[in-house]
DNA sequence: GGACGTCTTTGCAACGATGTAAAGACTACC
DNA sequence: GGTAGTCTTTACATCGTTGCAAAGACGTCC
């Protein structure tokens, strides 16, 4: 039933002389060429099996010039989106017939930036890249010579093509949201100072917008810095809110992590959920449906912004100088007990 | 700076002629072989950055059999352990200069078994493996003729290396944390019935031992029953346990996916953690320092395991017929809030 | 029966790199 | 100055597959 000797011995050539045809017509079976006498395919097939052979997928990487790799570049597996994101994304992929190599950028410019000139680029077909540091300065760097997906909405207006959802106005909507609750004095947290195309300042803009449609008054001490994305980020954000004695009534996480990491640190001193304090998150990440209390989130279409790119990535790939595309993926407002829903 | 033309279209013979060497001696440069004249390797080294070259990594692969890419099959991505540990593995892979692709299994146990003959596995240099539902009878299925480290306890005694931990003294100690705290009626959620090799089974019998060790009796109305190891199934478990009527003071949760969906359920039901129910899980993923209240656990050693599981891997592949390893991570019990600390 | 078109199969030359073995350049030393 | 030994560089075959173009087989139609 499995192959006998030792591993990668078994090739074309052997199931050729084996099956007594020529070393092309097993490539032509197994690539489905439609050309082939039935016969002739079941000898080939018989031998195939009989013998184990796998086909050398460097050589015919080499010979086609394609790997069926395609490459996937995020910050990190560990923060629970991009693990999700990380298997829609495999998925998508799998049910295309390729395959994802991870790299992790940490949140590290640099690293950013090497991966898209890494050697590893060889080894795939085409990038699927979620860079968090990289701003329109770096715009430049992007313009690379095989085909690119971007995610997020960090670098607008290069030649490449975009997956995305509507930061401003998914923001709005949970700003929105917890104004509907009742609230008045909802503080954010995550924000980037100085910052002005990326998520954060997107997200902000959004509840800016929110307040001003609802004649609320903006306080900026209710914009509370936060640089990583992290849980701890977001506990650290809330302790600071405390300290700094500005009354709030709501929390926007501008992620998940963030919300996360702002119930803990809420909880820890006493202050309940969804009452005196809301909370709401961004990503609707699993976790959000099992915290204590449930966390009300933006669901952001993981599994689209998934499939798009993929699908983007493997047009590309294919070829076709089709005009490059922005793809805006479709969010819903999520509410769970954080907000009193 | 940037190559100039086509992607691909810069080979070894480009940089030969622009250099005025032999294609060979590019592949020395490249290739850092020692007896090179620095001024041929300047000029070399030139004509690759002007050019832009990229070494064409298929062909490499072709020539050495190596194609530098290991393979890691788990479960899912959206499992925060395997998420941390695919983390993990990623980045002990790159410090040792390799990349890693992720495959995943679901529970499916045609597709763990199809993930060992895949024509993938042509595709890397060997593979670090992670079943759930492979059981002893599946020992055959693995004896594969490519580097293989199986991680987990689920299959005994192959021809492969081993990395685990050890579970039934990790659940011993996770038990006994809750005794210490005075609890008697210790639930336990996760269960596999019929299972003897899985990590399931292992940690029942460390939970039982434990019981056993402090003359606590044995109630068998207290191990639930629960197939895949999510944070719905531990919601699901704590659900029968409270309608089965039985008391309750603690509940060991199989991992920490299952905790978090027993802290959920409880939550929902107006019982609070750690009185009257203390509650432990096992993996101290990231998030159990997150929760409401934070989640005890059973630290295994994750970055221990993926250098380990690395490591072996690429001993493996490099070569030389070592004796099988068996690897066992060490754990630490890892107090919170849920269990009263 | 012969010419023609379609169906199958084939041989050969790539794809881009590296191993081998040997040639050429150079140094040191007698 | 000659010889041996080391340092550098090279030509060529080769890894396993597929594209190309053409050859061979076969059936059809007049």
């Amino acid at each position: 039933m499995s192959g006998s000797g030792v591993r990668g011995t078994v090739t074309m050539h052997d199931v050729a002389a084996a099956a007594g045809v020529s070393v092309k017509t097993v490539s032509n079976v197994v690539n489905d060429y439609p050309h082939i006498r039935p016969a002739t395919r079941e000898k080939v097939q018989k031998a195939i099996d009989e013998l184990g052979y796998r086909m050398n997928l460097s050589a015919r990487s080499l010979r086609q010039g394609r790997t069926g790799i395609i490459g996937l570049a995020l910050p990190e597996l560990s923060l629970p989106y991009f693990a999700e994101l990380a298997d829609s994304v495999i998925r998508a992929a799998e049910a295309r017939g390729v395959v994802v190599l991870i790299e992790q950028t940490g949140a590290d410019r640099q690293h950013e930036l090497d991966v898209l000139t890494s050697d590893r680029r060889q080894l795939t077909d085409g990038l699927i890249f979620s860079p968090l540091e990289l701003g329109p300065d770096d715009a430049d760097a992007l313009k690379v010579d095989y085909p690119l997906v971007v995610l997020g909405e960090r670098i607008f207006g290069g030649d490449w093509d975009h997956v995305t959802m509507n930061n401003v106005d998914a923001a709005r909507a949970a700003t929105q949201h917890l104004i509907d609750q009742g609230r008045r004095r909802i503080a954010v947290i995550g924000a980037h100072a100085g910052e002005t195309m990326g998520s954060a300042a997107l997200r902000v803009l959004g509840y800016q917008a929110a307040l001003a449609a609802n004649g609320i008054p903006l306080d900026p001490a209710l914009i509370v810095e936060g640089g990583l994305w992290h849980r701890a980020t977001g506990a650290d954000c809330v302790a600071r809110l405390v300290e700094s004695g500005v009354e709030f009534d709501a929390i926007f996480g501008l992620n998940d992590a963030l919300a996360l990491g702002a119930l803990h640190a809420l909880h820890a001193r006493g202050i309940d959920v969804p009452d005196p304090v809301a909370v709401i998150g961004f990503d609707d990440i699993e976790d959000a449906a099992y915290t204590s209390p449930t966390l009300s989130s933006i669901s952001p279409g993981r599994e689209q912004i998934a499939q798009e790119a993929v699908d983007l990535l493997l047009a590309r790939i294919a070829g076709g100088g089709d005009p490059y595309r922005r793809v805006i993926a479709d969010f819903t407002v999520v509410p769970r007990e954080s907000t009193g829903v």
